[in-house]
DNA sequence: GTGAACCGGGG
DNA sequence: GTGTACGGTTCAC
């Protein structure tokens, strides 16, 4: 099955794992639920004394302790790693494990349950997944609303990973409109007139409660009508995406609003479960259960660089059409004239869910591969900031060879490290004028290649070396260890080396589509290698390093110094620059000197 | 100059 | 949920 999401619910006094898979079974596809009842959480304890932190841990409410072998920057250290019976004793006992005398330090004690089960068990969200165990009918299964058609595995044995070609997967795009005389939509006041639906399978709908010769309109009596059609086209579409336009926060919040005021329930998960909302800082996420939800607007805002991001402006970007429009304001003046007024809206509100569809198409292609790159879920990579994909990747490389995640840093500890800013590139202040014939010289991969060839990481960061066998960066004169390797330049060479692979079969790629696919997944590496600077500079970082941080952007400023030199010798006359690149005049009378 | 307050998208 | 955005700009002093 493909793993699309993950999540844990709690049966008696254990967590159960839930895996939300789907497969194509005859032409249709399948909702799969796989229970894991096998994992427990944990974290790691760092003692000072091996026998007194030993007996002190057995007083806790633990399930069971292991001394174990990992790695710290490198260097080996034994470890306890603790056992829980659940992830929300986690939070409760590890503050009282880390204030024991016999307890240097804890360690991986605040990485969410489902997380820690994908990177532990090797499991890619996105990926194909082998599941062991029996199909329970969702009705022989207690505390699982589903439907028949969605089967239940108990799992018997661990997942595993399957070599995975890109998914099929089925999207559904949707897009409301509401009925709002005075300014902004307000739930508790103003209606949904339309819900419109379009999916990558050839569905185009609007529900509402005006009628309409156009056959794309579904005409229904009341808006309580309108929401309960939206839940059942959601059910037999059975979509493995939902898409919309900010429906974190606009149209799923407001659609839950009107629902909960009409008593419409809405059961659009694959379990059965309704809609829900996660808070994410100041905001929502909505989350269908078994279906991943997308907002398209946080995944656009992140990979496109723009002044503004509205649907029109984001379409016109992306494709240089434009798209009709009519003014938010104005939507309720179109409902009342009816007739020709109507038809338009009618074809707006379409537009809008297909242009969502469109924009899907262009944009998810990078997230999926993120997300399977990553190894965390499709719903939270959509929704995650570069920095974080980094860290998470960099989580997941770290169990990979045994080596302890470092923490996060404490709220002083975060507040230090901003009070202390790493130096920033060099930045050369514009030649006043108008200058033709520009050119660009790029630099946007010379953080990740300073990485690599300076070995900049903490644990080859040393305070003195032998003569010769450090890296010395420019001005504050820090110290890298040539050899061995470290943990992130060698994440990173892997990352450019598998980049580089891609893009050889790139070259030899037999079809247009195999090549755009590669391509992609070419584009995600890029992006991740990209990132990776951010781990030593950003302050709440776990990999934070002030040192690593300012010996990159003092190689970077040396590097493209002397660039612009030799530039400067071939006749470029360099105008301005700023941080990874610099731009220049090319001053032919100039060459002869 | 500094820190607090505000803002985005959506109708 | 092993949780509490984010980064940029404007405002107020």
């Amino acid at each position: 099955m493909v793993l699309l999401d993950i999540d844990y619910v709690t049966e008696g006094e254990k967590a159960v794992i839930r895996l939300f898979g789907t497969y194509d079974s005859a032409g249709t596809s399948k909702s799969i639920i796989a229970l894991d009842r096998g994992f427990l959480p944990y974290i790691y304890v760092i003692p000072h004394d091996t026998k007194a932190c030993q007996e002190e841990l057995k007083e806790l409410e633990i399930e069971k302790i292991e001394l174990v072998k990992r790695k710290e920057l490198g260097k080996p250290i034994d470890v306890f790693k603790v056992f829980f019976k659940h992830p929300q004793d986690v939070p409760r006992l590890r503050d009282q494990i880390g204030d024991m005398n016999s307890v240097y330090e804890i360690r991986e004690y605040d990485l969410p349950f489902y997380r820690r089960y994908l990177i532990d068990k090797g499991l890619f969200p996105m990926g194909q997944v082998e599941i062991h165990g029996k199909c329970i009918l969702a009705s022989d299964y207690r505390g699982c609303k589903a439907d028949e058609e969605t089967c239940i595995f108990v799992m018997e044995q661990d997942p595993h990973l399957l070599e995975s070609e890109f998914p099929e997967l089925k999207i559904l795009s949707f897009d409301i409109e509401t009925y709002n005389p005075k300014g902004m939509p307000r739930a508790e006041e103003d209606p949904i007139i339309m819900i419109s639906l379009s999916s990558n399978h050839g569905l185009r709908k609007v529900i509402s409660t005006a009628q309409s010769e156009f056959d794309f309109v579904k005409t229904v009596a009341t808006e309580e009508d309108i929401l309960k059609t939206f839940v059942s086209y959601v059910k037999k579409e059975n979509p493995n995406l939902i898409i919309g336009y900010n429906s974190d926060n606009f149209d799923f919040t407001y659609i839950n609003e009107r629902a909960k005021r009409l008593s419409v329930p809405l059961d659009l998960g694959t379990d059965g479960s309704s809609l829900k909302f996660m808070r994410r800082g100041f905001t929502n996420a909505a989350l269908v259960k078994g279906r991943v939800h997308v907002d398209l607007y946080l995944v656009v805002r992140r990979y496109l660089q723009m002044d503004r991001y509205t649907l029109e402006r984001v379409h016109w970007e992306l494709f240089g059409v434009d798209k009709e429009d009519i003014p938010g304001d104005k939507i309720f003046k179109y409902w009342d004239d009816g007739g020709e007024k109507l038809d338009l809206l009618f074809k707006y509100s379409l537009d809008d869910a297909e242009a969502v569809t469109r924009i899907g198409e262009k944009m998810l292609p990078l997230t999926m591969e993120l997300t399977r790159i990553v190894g965390q879920p499709f719903f939270d990579v959509a929704r995650m900031a570069t920095g974080q994909l980094v860290e998470w990747y960099l989580i997941r490389k770290a169990f990979e060879i045994d080596e302890l995640v470092p923490n996060k840093p404490s709220a002083s500890e975060n507040s230090t490290r901003r009070g202390k800013r790493a130096s920033g590139g060099y930045v050369k202040d514009p030649v006043k004028g108008l200058h033709e014939n520009i050119v660009y010289f790029d630099f946007r991969s010379l953080y990740p290649s300073i990485i690599i060839s300076k070995n900049v990481s903490l644990d080859t960061l040393v305070e003195e070396c032998e003569e010769g066998s450090c890296h010395v960066s420019p001005e504050a004169g820090h110290l890298f260890l040539k050899e061995p390797a470290g943990f992130v330049p060698s994440v990173i060479g892997n990352i450019l080396n598998e980049r580089m692979r891609l893009k050889t079969l790139m070259g030899k790629a037999s079809d247009e589509r195999e090549a755009q696919l590669l391509n992609v997944q070419q584009e995600a590496l890029k992006r991740l290698a990209n990132s990776m600077y951010g781990v030593y500079g950003f302050s709440r970082f776990r990999w934070y390093s002030l040192e690593c941080a300012d010996a990159i952007t003092a190689w970077g400023r040396d590097y493209i110094k002397k660039t612009m030199k030799r530039a400067e010798k071939f006749g470029f006359k360099p105008i301005y620059a700023d941080t990874d690149g610099f731009y220049a005049v090319y001053e032919e009378n100039k060459l002869q000197n």
